[in-house]
DNA sequence: CACCGAATGATACTTTGTGTCAATAATGCG
DNA sequence: CGCATTATTGACACAAAGTATCATTCGGTG
């Protein structure tokens, strides 16, 4: 039911878990898809790929669609490309600490993810707890369970350090259950 | 780290763990917050609290503020209310299979959903599988994790039937994480 | 009852995303 | 290569969902 592999119980340590694949990789498995390939779509790819951490549709909508050298991109465009990317596996969707939808370049199978309420960055994983308790759920209201949305949130060292630095305290940010 | 208790893994089969406070107890609770009673509070109120299952803030402004009987609400009050309910307990926010937020009156501690996707009814639980897995990630990561998402998707048993009857098949729907 | 500040709600606005459709460009074919 | 076909684009309008402002109203206290 978890799409993500229960199997591998390890973290990667690093916000990126594994080198992000090139955009000739994507832009052939888009094609494999029966996609074409478009000055537009290439832009938003190289656009994509270069970002470390999560990225929200309306970021790359300003970072495209305005005055940038040759031709801005509508955001319309900007919205179809990324739903595209996200289902052939090169984005992942979820959904930040505020609620609010982003992508980040992800590898299949890397569902769920650990997100820094100060930085944004993001450690996927894989580890899957849910699947246990969707054997519960399932045998206790017989329901049939489709899926699931999990997301944790924290403070990524770095930004622990930088409010103790601050004089901030790390505290502050997320309150969900 | 889980706000919900660990403890507790069973589940209650009704899409209703407990019987909902009495607008009387909230209005309390409201006090006791430092917050006032109103008019349009206790319309918003007893809306809410007469609602079996999830509702979005936009349904309720739909409901309360067009031209029912006595005073429309205003659609600001309606979103301040709700969040002044959430703040005290009285609702759960939650996230749909849709990625839309959603309220429903839960009682404390309940902080997990079973949703279905058909008709909406939401099975509200305690266990929390996440809690061992946020002691891995904090172990790997060094991450100070403060919270976390969870919502499991489905179809109930009624709409697994509905389907059936239907000739619809009850796969249709959620793919989430 | 009068006061004070919280609460209201009309309005405008922002953000985020979707639908439409004529113009355009990418591929396949000859 | 040149052409036809068809996916794609992007400008625009629109919709959904929520926030900010602020003069007015109302609840609760003294």
């Amino acid at each position: 039911m978890c799409y993500a592999s229960i199997m591998d119980t390890r973290l990667d340590p690093t916000p990126i878990a594994t080198p992000p694949p090139t955009a000739d990789e994507v832009l052939i498995t888009l094609v494999r898809h029966g996609h074409r390939v478009t000055g537009p779509r290439r832009a938003v790819l190289d656009a994509v790929l270069a970002k470390p951490r999560p990225f929200t549709a309306e970021q790359l909508v300003a970072e495209l669609g305005d005055s940038r050298a040759g031709a801005p991109i509508g955001r319309a465009t900007v919205y179809r490309t990324l739903e595209i990317l996200a289902s052939v596996d090169v984005l992942s969707r979820l959904i930040g600490a505020d609620g609010h939808p982003s992508y980040v370049v992800g590898t299949p199978g890397h569902r769920h993810h650990l997100l820094c309420s100060g930085c944004g960055a993001a450690v996927s994983f894989t580890a899957c707890p849910v699947d246990e308790l969707v054997q519960t759920l399932t045998r206790d209201t017989d329901f049939a369970i489709h899926g699931h949305l999990l997301e944790v949130f924290g403070v990524c060292p770095t930004c622990q350090d930088d409010a103790t630095t601050d004089g901030i305290g790390a505290g502050r940010g997320v309150a969900v259950g």
